[in-house]
DNA sequence: GCCTGGGCCTAGACCGGTTCACTCGCGGGC
DNA sequence: GCCCGCGAGTGAACCGGTCTAGGCCCAGGC
């Protein structure tokens, strides 16, 4: 055939000359709005994919004063990031509503919260993204208060009490960790201890305050819990903690999987049997709980749907619809082989 | 103090306007540009600050026909992606220079190469990123082709004979499978095997073929080898079979850790001792290889360095420079406890 | 026959930056 | 005294789309 792609880029105006029709026409067509016949519109695709044209997303953003992109910044270091499956599932649920919109994910890593601040005041500030999810709220989270005079739109993942008035997405990890002691406390363990995350970190702040409330309510004590950083070398650390101390536990609850995976070397190391000697409880429930011997019993819960939820409340803030916080479905137990009722 | 933010969006008009300049020197300012005098450049600045202008990525992108963001697309289920602790680490790895750079980075996960290819041409042809990380080759790559008719600048991480004439960044796998292959003969293992990835995968490939030679060399026989789609599952079964089969081995080498894991699980439940009867090698040794009991024996590299030589080369290439593949430092035995003489 | 209305399409303003050609004022050299 | 050059700063074109106001034409109603 002609007319070779010109050497140049290739805009808008070039499709519209090779159409024969106006600029305007070209934008109505690819729009799909009303305003050209059913033949020019053709005639215009035609050109378009003849000349291997797309509209220029930067000119589009200009116009439209949207850019289609929402933010995500983790905060935490990569060596743990990388290890922790919940987060590659968790992007992977969001991206699964995005594309649906077309619109991109822009993921950065950062190293504080004040870092995130200063990235997110940024990307707002240089209309880099239409709005962002914000994770890993703190008690008297700092970002707060600077992203909400910014008039940021986003929304947070963790319970409403934490987001501070952004529109939330959460799961009832308190019910969750009741459910997890009752079914430990009804096999029968009565020394049962938790290795969880940093106490200032909301979510964990609400698994131990439930821990606690539940085994006060059991007649157990408080129960003991160990914080840590989340790394699977603190898990270890921490069981093996528990496990030298006096009045050792018979049963530990993990804040995520890696830890229990931990916590499953340790106790093979020191030559305490799982789960006769003692039982072990995962939370997350990604495929690494089946991959041990024994297998691990875990909270499990729908990481790709609940990233999914959050991008879709996310959408619902960007339409300006005034947006309630919403649940998704409560981590559930999925018994495996680490528990089990103790030895006598 | 006065001159409160304006209610609408703040641009680069009503900076200068704050600071009494035109636009130009506003743009000047704050690109650094010789052009105003230190006085008028602090003025602006304070009026800047003043207003929380920032300038609108959407508009410099437009004018400078760049847009300061690169592409990874990931082409693997998002539940095998989010146990490979490589691929965050080798991001947070690119990211780390892009950061240096104001650069983003557009992360997308993709079901098949195909789906890639179209999103590449729609990436460029959008110009929503200046150039591409290309990922995961395989044999006769279909992504070549039509990217390279594109005019896609891109980087490709894999052997440059994968890489179909993009500029490439890789680690010396066939060096290191034969290091790995060497040092469990030198124990003393006559029977070895791999688990390896899909054959049609560049870089398991090569370690096939390495595998192969080396054992030759040894006069060990071709050796065996599974193919697996790198899961943990599949890492299980593959050990799984090769613990029942005829000519049980006495060495494993994994291709990542997840399966080298799940093959210390399956050894376990099988009642098979490690090292004793048998030694387990995995590959990339994230922080998951100290984690089990016996730690894991891998092959060990610097995955973020080698995110951010990627990134590195790929600024090269943006830069218009001509850039040759290069390699990076060879992944390098780490022994630990899971390899030992086979026992007599 | 005239007016109305709707379908199709165009011209041009506009989004918010960057950049280039140009002006202005001033100091220095001869 | 004149010219040159340079640093500082301006105005307008430009990037490549979207979108609004309006033009033209034809069918239909009264």
């Amino acid at each position: 055939m002609s007319t070779p792609a010109p050497p140049g880029r290739v805009t808008i105006k070039d499709v519209a000359a090779a159409a024969g029709v106006s600029k305007g026409a070209v934008s109505l067509a690819f729009n799909n709005k009303p305003g050209v016949s059913e033949a020019t519109r053709e005639r215009i695709f035609a050109a378009a994919r003849r000349l291997g044209w797309a509209p220029n997303s930067a000119a589009r953003s200009l116009s439209r004063q949207s850019v289609d992109t929402v933010g995500l910044a983790l905060c935490r270091p990569a060596r743990l990031l990388g290890l922790e499956p919940f987060y590659m599932e968790f992007i992977s649920g969001i991206e699964s509503v995005l594309a649906e919109h077309d619109c991109s994910l822009l993921l950065r890593l950062v190293g504080s919260l004040d870092e995130e601040i200063t990235l997110q005041e940024r990307w707002w500030r240089e209309r880099q993204v239409d709005g962002s999810i914000l994770v890993d709220f703190h008690q008297d989270d700092p970002r707060i208060g600077p992203l909400r005079r910014l008039g940021l739109p986003a929304v947070g993942v963790g319970h409403p009490s934490l987001t501070g008035g952004f529109p939330s997405v959460w799961t009832d990890d308190a019910t969750a960790v009741a459910e997890a002691v009752r079914y430990l406390a009804a096999l029968g363990h009565r020394r049962i201890a938790r290795v969880g995350g940093p106490a200032d970190l909301g979510h964990s702040g609400i698994r131990a305050q439930a821990f606690e409330r539940t085994m006060d309510e059991l007649g157990l004590g408080g129960g003991r819990h160990v914080e840590t950083a989340f790394s699977g070398e603190e898990g270890a650390r921490a069981t093996r903690m528990l496990l030298l101390g006096a009045d050792r536990p018979t049963a530990i609850v993990y804040d995520n999987d890696i830890m229990a995976v931990a916590g499953l070397g340790v106790a093979s190391e020191m030559g305490v049997s799982v789960p006769d000697d003692l039982s072990l409880l995962a939370w997350d429930d990604s495929q690494l709980c089946r991959l041990t011997h024994p297998t691990l019993s875990a909270m499990s819960h729908d990481v790709h749907g609940f990233g999914a939820e959050v991008a879709r409340v996310l959408f619902d803030v960007l339409a300006g619809q005034e947006v309630s916080s919403r649940p998704v479905a409560t981590p559930s137990l999925m018994p495996r082989g680490s528990t089990a009722p103790p030895r006598p």
